[in-house]
DNA sequence: CTGTTAGCGCGTTCAG
DNA sequence: CTGAACGCGCTAACAG
């Protein structure tokens, strides 16, 4: 493996003009800058990056924090952080997290020794992460809720839910059942803030046993549905906070005999690409996650930058997609 | 930030010897372990990993090549090889290529300047691919087919495709209809080929206009089931190349008022998680994501260690899983 | 067991 | 415009 030294030999030149030729051609001269290619042609140089990187103290690394790779939504999000860290000429490091705060401070630990410059956290935040050490690391949540002490891009869950159940509402239905994702975490929360609003502002009064907890997979959504389904007085329609959960729960009460949507209403969260095409099409939000991947990268690298940052909390629209699982209740 | 010069200062030791504390403890008196211990406490000092690697001539990481993340199967594989190398202590790159030769090139280029070790390629290799310089580093093929120049972990699509079909035909199927994937893709090509072998061996004479191309989205197999549905003679069973176009198409048969399984079969390849919840359940063929996933990181460590490995080529059991969307042709 | 020394490959002074 | 020399933080000899 050839140097830069053995570039300079073979150019007849010093090691310090080989490097001017690479990193700032217009100070040297012609003649010079065709002896340095053709060297490098001959030698097959290729720059060692793992020396720059560490004679420039800068990694050109960000890791990606996710609790879990193999949902379709990070997936998204990961895909926009990429294709801007690309063009910035940066590596993803890909944290994996499995939800496991060990595993966490693994990836965080990955900035703090050099190999990473900084990080974006795609779990939403909640209180209790006060000790990771993200705070003392350049770092972007993505994908969070309201309140989150670091820089920020998100989606407004507590304004997404409400414009689903108004309109659920404004269908005519009372009775609205929901199945959460779990009970602590921060998107449960902020949505069923939202689906609060829509009912108080309807003067509907909110009735914990229309409230069924699922965990955001398809099973559980299935399993939350059977809760309804048992109710002599079923609800009309179901607010379900993920589009997995909607699916489940479409399958279960399906087997109850129940009609979608004359029966009983569905609606999702996510906009999966599924979600167009299960029978009957699913009522959800889009939740622009590329974008946010983009925006949630441009931000961080303005934070390595040391720009001042023009805005630390973004808040991007959704889209809330209107299909045929949803309709006025029966009379 | 301190360094390990500080450290040892502090600590009233040498360099060395504080080095040496963090890499072979037991070289070093429990005194002199325990002062580097508190002067370490003392500074908050982190060992500069950007130096150890370049000290050490390994980044400690390695590259995955993944044409779309936004896939679960990859996804899955990922997930594999991340533990794997997480365990390892070795970092993952995330090269999301896109499909695009040229930024593959330039996810190749970061093992060629050494930023990582050795990459693990998601892409099914094919001919014109010899013009990547992938040969010249320690590399890997998962998700693969056949005839693979380097070293592989992959499943048998021949056999599995052939799998399937056959049971097809042992349910009484004679008119089998197909969807691929893009005709020039490698999956397609070996799925294909065992499609024809389980024809063959049945005595069944192929037939080319049972043949609709797709590339393997949901919208496609929408598409390619209009082919089947305005046919005179429907088929009575349609192998998909993969899971999504089997739920496209299964929605657009049930569109034209075909039943399902009655009037026509349906079968998929890869089992999503869907698959199992769409109507009717999916019959499909899971491949061992997650194990694929490990197993070439596996092998690829064997290559970077430099140990003659075992085996170059591992072909990994698939699981062919029945559900309701497969049935005996109406009589 | 410990300390001294040299150098990994590169970028960056500072003279010429 | 060019080259010699230094040092980034760390590990690996070697000598004590």
């Amino acid at each position: 493996m050839s140097t830069i030294r053995d570039v300079s030999k073979e150019a007849g030149l010093s090691i310090a003009t080989v490097s001017r030729a690479l990193s700032a051609p217009e100070k040297v001269t012609p003649e010079s800058l065709k002896k340095v290619h053709d060297a490098i042609e001959l030698l097959q140089y290729r720059p060692n990056m793992l020396s720059q990187k560490f004679r420039n103290k800068q990694a050109n690394a960000i890791v990606i924090l996710v609790p879990d790779i193999a949902n379709l939504f990070f997936a998204k999000v990961i895909s926009g952080i990429e294709s801007v860290a690309q063009k910035k000429g940066f590596s993803v490091l890909l944290g994996d997290t499995r939800d496991s705060k060990a595993l966490e401070k693994q990836y965080i630990n990955l900035v703090e020794t050099r190999q990473a410059d900084g990080i974006i956290q795609l779990r939403p935040y909640s209180e209790n992460d006060s000790l990771l050490p993200i705070a003392r690391v350049p770092a972007v949540n993505a994908s969070g809720c309201e309140n989150t002490p670091y820089p920020t891009v998100r989606i407004d869950n507590v304004g997404a839910a409400k414009e689903v159940v108004k309109y659920l509402i404004s269908l005519g239905h009372k009775r609205i059942g929901v199945i959460t994702g779990l009970q602590r975490n921060p998107h449960t929360i902020d949505r069923l803030k939202g689906y609060k609003q829509a009912l108080a502002e309807a003067n509907i009064a909110f009735d914990q046993s229309l409230l069924a907890e699922g965990d955001f997979t398809l099973w559980s959504g299935l399993q939350a549905s059977e809760h309804f389904s048992r109710m002599s007085d079923i609800p009309t329609a179901l607010f379900c906070m993920n589009d997995e959960m909607a699916i489940g729960a479409m399958k279960g009460l399906k087997s109850k005999g129940l009609r979608l949507p004359q029966d009983i209403s569905i609606t999702g969260f996510d906009d999966l690409d599924v979600s167009r095409y299960c029978d009957p099409p699913l009522t959800t939000v889009a939740q622009p996650a590329e974008k946010i991947g983009e925006r949630s990268a441009d931000l961080l690298f303005q934070l390595l930058d040391e720009q001042q940052p023009t805005q630390t909390e973004y808040v991007l629209p959704i889209e809330f997609i209107i299909r045929q699982s949803t309709a006025p209740p029966r009379a």
